[in-house]
DNA sequence: GTAGTGATTTTCT
DNA sequence: GAAAATCACTACA
């Protein structure tokens, strides 16, 4: 059991993509410690990918993004959701990996609490929105370290036998990169036969 | 069982 | 004013 040091994001965002899959992402909330293990995540490079969001350049929204490694970047999105990234790549070079599934490990009750309509534990955490609401995760754990103590990835010796790679979801642009990465093995992925439309 | 569509707010053009 | 890195509900087979 290991906290991950910044030197692991620190490094292109492919290589943290998929060695982040089979690691556990612990979150020491007001109300209990939370964990679970990463089973799906995807790759975001600012430079040349149209999907991003620094793809047009550093806004007020984005900053974190250019920021320093080894950070959260947290956004809200479609209204009601929020999305967990962890920033990658030296400060300047926009890049990061958006956790997008986790199989419960610990605090399931608190889980449960956060996220009542979902009855199956393997799949409160079960996509990205679902992640954080779950987590209890909201934009006041934006830009959080995840060198800290609130915040962080630990290395409990998993190993994933069975990665598989496939296109992004839930993007109108840049599907042709197949920088969505899961753990086939896993009950808990998004989309258990990931479709071609859309 | 799968497929289609509405909800709802922040951010950028 | 429109789009967005989503989810849950309803309709139909």
């Amino acid at each position: 059991m290991r906290k991950l040091p910044r030197s692991f994001y620190n490094r292109p965002t492919l290589d943290v993509t998929e060695e982040i899959l089979g690691k556990y992402v612990v979150f020491a909330s007001p109300v209990g410690r939370l964990a679970a293990r990463i089973v799906e995540v995807e790759a975001y490079c600012g430079e040349g990918d149209p999907a991003c969001h620094a793809a047009c350049g550093p806004t007020e929204r984005n900053r974190l993004l250019y920021g320093v490694p080894g950070h959260c970047y947290i956004y809200f999105i479609y209204g009601m959701y929020c999305c967990f990234n962890f920033v990658t790549e030296r400060k300047g070079q926009a890049a990061a990996v958006l956790l997008r599934a986790a199989e419960p490990v610990e605090g399931i009750p608190i889980m449960h609490r956060h996220s009542p309509n979902e009855k199956r534990q393997e799949l409160l955490l079960s996509g990205p929105g679902k992640f954080c609401r779950s987590f209890g995760l909201t934009l006041d754990q934006n830009g959080a370290d995840l060198t800290g103590s609130e915040v962080w990835v630990e290395d409990r010796g998993d190993a994933v036998s069975n990665i598989v790679r496939a296109p992004r979801i839930g993007i109108r642009k840049a599907t042709e990169y197949e920088w969505r990465y899961f753990d086939g093995d896993s009950p808990s992925v998004s989309r258990p036969r990931p479709r071609v439309a859309r």
